[in-house]
RNA sequence: GCGGCAGUGGCGGAAUUGGCAGACGCACCAGACUUAGGAUCUGGCGGGUAAAACCGUGGGGGUUCAAGUCCCUUCUGCCGCACCA
């Protein structure tokens, strides 16, 4: 370790005498705090509360730089809020189940439980060194069952309202996982996991219907005015809603009917064929005993065989085939040719498309590929569209023509009129479509809450009762090679009594989606203890909602649209208050090295432990908050750390030159007279105050709140050159710096304060307030221009007007040389900044 | 392709409402103290010049007395979405 090598005794008691010892200090403190319970709290109807959040972490065994940048963030936030007279709930557990905990009882043989609870030993002791302010007694573990037990409690009240359900789908499968995977967490057509390309496959799996609060979901983000805009793009964005219209058509010769979905009824007149998805259930018949079979066969069974990404990809060729069928287009009677086409895809809509090559770019590319006809019916202003010469697709507005009755109609104006016209002939109606697809929930892993339900030959699919909860996960589990879920191969947890009828019956093997188990802690955190509900509804509604919510932004949509969703829920239930989760959200950056993100793979990890061991919990949490703004990355340097090391010793020296002398100073509550230097001193005092209340209140911007108590110390070490010392205002001084440091280095700055002779805890100080008089400057500096380039400084009357300004600038030695000669045109002046003289 | 964010010294970053570009820190240089320094303190530190002038916030154009900040255009990087009818 750089700084820590010295070769001899002497050295290495000289050194020691310069640096301060967190090793002793650090430790004695979260000792002291813990022991007279600083951080626990209950509801406190005479204060306003606070629920500050970070977002629990998987216990994966060691804490890495990301998770100590997000503690580090919220703990600032939770002690400020405290200081500023806030009821301050700042709660931590762990989000423990999941396939790691499997993964490495394969690997080691160690049951999946025993190594989550060893990883949560150790993360715990972890963040217990970096001394954060969480209330402990509020821990929970989602894998426990006193947490799943109401993970389950949840499912049966969402099966009760119909709102979780079994169907038979296509969904996303990862070989390697050997599971299912919701939608969102295929990243690029692999497993958001592990990569691995996935796979569709056809299985009966467990539904959340959160296409019933997609509109919900989507409007509400109006009322976050606390979260970025970019999240509330990517939602909005992943909810995909779009109007439009829904209509059938006859096919030509039988008695089937097509419904397809469009957002643009206007070009209704412009079909020059249909498409439907190669799964659509249609085909078949259609084609069946047909001569066009053999082809729509062989492309429908090329397209089964091919992944996800390479079908969806934009970048993907359009290919389809005549299926022979004829559709009738009901607006002008005209029969068009059904095609079956990659592009179309079953899961969006109705599976099947009205095509307009002239004002759709997809079917544009089709149509020219497969000589169809484009047929022009949007005409913009000033042009004159032909549907031979088109070289792309007119997407654009315009007035329809060739559209019979319509003619004439702005795009707007005919796709009400369309839809009205085929409303009025029941063929047809304004509907709105949503990209979200309802959340699969059904993991075929161990490690997760049992899915409480129970299959009966005679009663068939059953809840399980409300007092048979929870179902238990049994830990003696064999692991065996197959991939498959080792709960099928316990016997005593499978076969079970059919709660209606008590004949022999099956329990359901599958878990929940660990995201299930994650949508509801924030709940839970408010009345962890309760043992016969997931929570007190007093204590929710108390706390509730999360006032700052902090994490990474990779869980803009997965975690954060799963917990409103479950909030919204829980509110039309009755059982929550309010309707959003978390009214402010801070997406944290990224923690880099050598620029890019820090893995194991790529070894350029830092272990916090190490950073800990070295320069102390405090040194850590101040560079990583020193480093960049929280929302953007950070890279990390070890000579940063360096810096702040000498900082904080800095501090530790200054504070502990004068500890003796200010001991027994009093601050009095007002200064009269001072000299300049006094003065000075104190407008830096009052500024910082100002400064640091502000970055952290108002923008999170704990880099420049730092940067300015560093001026206030280099402002002192200043200070202390003089020969004559007020030591009242520098006990002010002092007492204000130990305070607006005490969030982000909460240890050095408890031992400091009480060196300077406080008997209370800093942390139970309130936030200094500044001194309004201490910042009014008799006399500024102020900046003259000539032509927009400064050429001189006068110190002026700080509440000189801008007449004032302008003569004082005109009759500056440098600016009479530099105006000399040429005509003044114009003077601006900004009282208290600038004049800036413009000549010619 | 669409949407969003960003681009400022050798480096991380600051400039909050259009008003002194480069705060603070790192690195570097010089000095002091010193048996010693990889400790500490003091000073310097965008380019350029003897000193000035002058140039400088990815590039080009514009608005303005004044632009890192506003407008147009363009390049680069990152993130998200991506046949969603």
């Amino acid at each position: 370790m750089r700084g820590f090598y010295v070769s001899s005794p002497e050295q290495r008691r000289k050194y020691m005498q310069v640096r301060y010892n967190f090793k002793e200090i650090e430790p004695k403190w979260q000792q002291y705090w813990e022991e007279n319970r600083f951080y626990i709290v209950t509801e406190d109807e005479s204060k306003p509360k606070y629920y500050d959040l970070e977002m629990f972490p998987y216990p994966s065994g060691n804490l890495h730089m990301g998770h100590v940048r997000n503690y580090a963030i919220g703990d600032v936030v939770a002690r400020f809020k405290t200081m500023n007279g806030f009821n301050v709930l700042h709660p931590m557990g762990w989000d423990a189940f999941g396939l790691p905990a499997e993964n490495a009882a394969i690997k080691h043989g160690t049951p999946p439980s025993v190594w989550t609870d060893a990883n949560i030993a150790n993360m715990k002791q972890q963040l217990k060194s970096l001394g954060i302010s969480y209330d402990w007694t509020r821990e929970l573990a989602t894998c426990k069952p006193d947490y799943y037990k109401f993970t389950q409690w949840l499912f049966l009240k969402f099966y009760e309202r119909g709102l979780a359900y079994k169907k038979k789908a296509a969904v996303n499968w990862c070989p390697s996982c050997a599971t299912v995977l919701a939608n969102e967490q295929v990243v690029d057509g692999g497993c958001e996991r592990c990569g691995t390309l996935v796979e569709k496959k056809s299985l009966e799996q467990w539904f959340f219907k959160i296409t019933d609060y997609a509109e919900r979901l989507l409007q509400d983000l109006e009322r976050l005015p606390g979260w970025p805009d970019k999240v509330k793009t990517m939602q909005r964005n992943w909810i995909g809603r779009s109007e439009g219209c829904e209509f059938t058509l006859a096919i030509a010769g039988t008695d089937d009917t097509i419904s397809v979905f469009t957002t643009r009824p206007d070009t209704v007149f412009g079909v020059t064929y249909m498409v439907l998805a190669p799964e659509h259930p249609l085909v078949e018949k259609l084609t069946r005993g047909t001569p066009y079979q053999p082809a729509v066969d062989e492309f429908i069974n090329r397209m089964k065989y091919l992944n996800e990404l390479a079908r969806t990809s934009s970048e993907t060729e359009k290919e389809g085939v005549f299926t022979g069928a004829y559709a009738i287009n009901p607006v002008n009677g005209e029969k068009v040719p059904i095609w079956i086409a990659n592009y179309v895809l079953m899961e969006y809509g109705t599976g099947a498309i009205m095509a307009v090559p002239a004002h759709d770019q997809r079917d544009f590319e089709f149509a020219r590929k497969y000589g169809i006809p484009v047929r022009v019916v949007i005409q913009p202003d000033g042009e004159l569209l032909d549907g031979d010469q088109l070289s792309s697709a007119y997407e654009g507005d315009g007035r329809m023509v060739n559209s019979g009755e319509f003619n004439g109609l702005s795009s707007e104006e005919g796709k009400q009129k369309v839809i009205a016209w085929m409303e009025a002939r029941k063929i047809g109606r304004g509907t709105v479509n949503y990209r979200l697809r309802d959340w699969l929930i059904s993991r075929q892993r161990y490690w997760g809450a049992p899915i409480p339900i129970i299959y009966c030959d005679e009663c068939g699919t059953q809840p399980v009762p409300y007092e048979d909860l929870p179902v238990l996960l049994p830990l003696d589990v064999e692991f065996r090679p197959t991939g498959e879920s080792p709960l099928n191969y316990v016997d005593q947890f499978v076969r079970t009594a059919c709660p209606n009828c008590g004949r022999p019956a099956r329990r359901e093997t599958d878990t929940m989606d660990t995201f299930v188990c994650s949508s509801w802690y924030y709940i839970r955190y408010t009345s962890p203890r309760a043992a016969d509900k997931p929570w007190d509804k007093k204590a929710a509604d108390y706390w509730l909602p999360v006032d700052q919510y902090i994490g990474g932004v990779e869980h803009a949509i997965l975690h954060l649209m799963y917990s409103r969703f479950f909030t919204k829920v829980l509110y039309d239930m009755g059982l929550l208050s309010c309707e959003e989760p978390f009214t402010n959200l801070l997406t944290q950056g990224m923690v880099l090295k050598e620029g890019s993100k820090m893995s194991k793979s790529r070894g350029n990890t830092v272990s916090p432990e190490d950073i800990i061991n070295t320069y102390g919990a405090d040194t850590a949490r101040l560079f990583i908050l020193f480093a960049s703004p929280p929302e953007r990355d950070l890279e990390w340097s070890d000579q940063g750390v360096e810096g702040c090391y000498r900082f904080l010793n800095r501090v530790w020296r200054l504070v502990g030159d004068y500890a003796d002398q200010v001991r027994n100073v009093e601050v009095p509550a007002t200064f009269d007279n001072l000299p300049v230097a006094d003065k000075e001193l104190r407008y830096k005092t009052h500024s910082t105050i100002k400064k640091v209340s502000e970055d952290v209140e108002k923008r999170f911007n704990f880099n420049t709140a730092i940067s300015s108590i560093m001026e206030l110390v280099n402002t002192l070490y200043q200070y202390r050159e003089n020969a004559v010392q007020n030591l009242a205002v520098v006990k002010e001084a002092l007492d204000n710096l130990i305070l607006l440091l005490s969030p982000f280095a909460p240890h050095i700055t408890e031992e400091l304060w009480r060196a300077t002779g406080h008997q209370e805890s800093v942390h139970l100080q309130r936030w200094p307030g500044y001194d309004e008089k201490a910042l009014v400057k008799e006399e500024i500096e102020i900046v003259v221009q000539v032509n927009g380039k400064v050429r001189e400084r006068a110190m002026v009357p700080a509440n000189a007007t801008g007449k004032e300004l302008e003569s004082i600038a005109l009759s500056l030695d440098r600016i009479k040389e530099a105006t000399s000669g040429k005509t003044v045109r114009k003077v601006i002046t900004v009282p208290g900044k600038l004049v800036n003289i413009v000549v010619q």
